[in-house]
DNA sequence: GAATAACAAGACCATTTTATCTTTTTATAA
DNA sequence: TTATAAAAAGATAAAATGGTCTTGTTATTC
């Protein structure tokens, strides 16, 4: 996007727009679980998620065991384990692949190293620490508690 | 990057690819500022830049004031204006684009605010705050004089 | 056991981002 | 004033990401 420069989206991305969508997805599992498995069709209607690419999705996170997918009729999709077992940073890594072995230096100055600090470095270093943690500590239960109180409180 | 899922450069970006090169070029050009205009294929060479993409990257900037260029013999680019006075964010948002006018939710529910929070938005909203605060307050001369002082750190 | 309803899978398509190729314009130097 | 060296510009291509279509597979219900 470099002539006409009317991106968006792409500032402060954290994952992909893949993983957003898996997430959506599960927090929605998560929200209304059940014994009876969900369908993918009912969870993109409610995201406003292209039924096919979810599906896709949702394919990748079954081989993670992040899903559990039920074929047939009556079929459709619950979450792998305990909904306060699944971080979010689990889903990211699913869909987007696990982070770099080797921190990524914020202005692409080689690796990112104390050592060798670029000029940002001091200054993102902590924020992507504090990024990481947001991403390994909050566990799917509580994010789906969160989105009901906010349901709850647009509604009345 | 559904299927296979290996994209190792899409967590936490906070620009694109032709951002991150006019950063570079940007700080290359405050660190040897001299009354000679510098080449774009000595910088691209420098930082191993794609010459024809950085030719056209700077061609935006060019347009955005922040580069001066001569052309001809002997010609090339130069700072629009003193380094001091050249913020980060002026870069990124010239190449990428404006930021949106409203904030986007980091889990994409609808968009970000307050009053209906998403289960992020208070843990994220001080991170992009900082990521912000960050980029803003930044001059080119200040990031020039840290990449020296990181290339005699390497050099001794 | 046939019809149906769900996920699985592979091929395909579209858009955006990144990169390259070619030609044009401009200024300098000889 | 001609050759040269630089940026400007436009067309094109490649790669990554996002999305669609079609067919297969599996389980349920009747
Ligand atoms: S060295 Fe650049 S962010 Fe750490
Ligand atoms: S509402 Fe989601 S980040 Fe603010």
């Amino acid at each position: 996007m470099v002539s006409s420069g009317n991106n968006y989206n792409i500032q402060f991305m954290l994952y992909s727009k893949s993983a957003e969508y898996a997430i959506q997805a599960m927090i929605h599992l998560s929200e209304f679980q059940t014994d009876k498995p969900t369908m993918i069709s009912s969870i993109a209607k409610s995201y406003d998620i292209p039924y096919q690419f979810l599906a896709k999705i949702v394919q990748t996170l079954v081989k993670r065991r992040l899903i559990i997918a039920k074929r047939g009729r009556n079929g459709g999709i619950n979450l792998g384990r305990d909904a306060k077992d699944i971080y979010l940073h689990e889903i990211i890594d699913a869909v987007d692949g696990p982070p770099p072995e080797k921190d990524i230096c914020a202005i692409g100055l080689d690796y990112c190293s104390d050592d060798a600090p670029c000029p940002l470095h001091h200054k993102w270093k902590p924020i992507r620490k504090n990024i990481r943690e947001m991403l390994s500590s909050e566990n799917l239960e509580e994010l789906a508690h969160r989105v009901i109180e906010k349901r709850e409180l647009m509604n009345k």
